[in-house]
DNA sequence: GCCAACGTTGGC
DNA sequence: GCCAACGTTGGC
């Protein structure tokens, strides 16, 4: 496969423990990392299904921390087996059971990932955001590297721009950038504040953490370039007719055992 | 097939 | 634990 059919993608886990049922949800970086390989079941939203329907062996994963302390990326894996049915949804003692799909005509669908490995430096959420606010202007010296076209097409992740999903499309470039910084962080020099920034689109989602650039008398960018151009490929090809209708809680109430379909408590 | 109400996601 | 955002439900 030639890198530019491959396709990147981020998806969530939640790291901190959460018992659901009986059951710890936890998935953390350290979890996946010690399984090796895992199959990505109790997704159960279309638009990530969907998405998950699309990836092909090889397609890179960034591995995303939800819900917790600190969220962000959090490692990198890759597809290990293409899209099969979720089983977990025909198991009616599994917490994912959903009556409403049959074996003849699957509903819910899940991927194999393989853990590939951690994030040197863990890349937070409020970084991300904070760069994709300063997408007008140059990047911070800490990471000059990313360059403009790279604080853009961090600026059009929908990580950034939408948040909920749990299985979202990367484009290349932030697979490239985030990579990178992962690799040679920067950022810390920086202070994580807590306070909102003063104006940002985002009634809430704006109050992120405020970074605070530590002044940095001799810099000159170090170096790497990244090639990035924007890349508006995030459209997703969603579809979710509306199938059947069943309560959300009927199917979400279900504990994901780990990872992406966001759990709720015991009903 | 629109859209208001509802319930979950998930950052803070 | 709060609550904004937003996907889903279901009446019309």
């Amino acid at each position: 496969m030639t890198s530019t059919d491959r396709k990147y993608w981020l998806m969530k886990a939640e790291p901190d423990s959460r018992i659901v049922k009986g059951k710890d949800v936890k998935f953390s970086v350290d979890d996946f990392e010690a399984a090796g390989t895992t199959p990505w079941e109790g997704v159960r939203n279309f638009e990530a299904r969907n998405l998950m329907k699309e990836m092909s062996i090889g397609d890179k994963i960034l591995f995303y921390h939800s819900n917790c302390k600190s969220p962000g990326i959090a490692g990198f894996a890759e597809v290990s087996r293409e899209a099969y049915p979720d089983y977990t949804a025909w198991d009616s003692s599994h917490p994912y059971f959903d009556p409403k799909t049959k074996q003849d005509d699957p509903k819910w669908f899940m991927i194999d990932a393989t853990f590939l490995s951690r994030a040197q430096y863990f890349v937070p959420l409020s970084l991300l955001r904070h760069v994709a606010d300063s997408a007008e202007s140059d990047p911070p010296d800490e990471f000059a590297y990313i360059g403009m076209d790279g604080m853009k097409a961090v600026k059009a992740m929908p990580l950034v721009t939408r948040g909920r999903l749990s299985v979202q499309r990367v484009s290349q470039e932030c697979w490239g950038i985030i990579q990178m910084m992962s690799e040679k962080g920067g950022w810390e020099e920086m202070t994580f504040g807590k306070k909102k920034t003063s104006a940002t689109k985002r009634p809430r989602q704006a109050a992120i953490k405020n970074f605070r650039v530590k002044p940095t008398p001799t810099d000159d960018n170090d170096g790497g370039e990244v090639e990035a151009r924007v890349d508006t490929s995030e459209e997703l090809d969603v579809n979710p007719k509306k199938s059947k209708k069943r309560k959300a809680s009927d199917v979400n109430a279900e504990v994901p055992l780990r990872r992406s379909a966001r759990t709720k408590k015991e009903d």
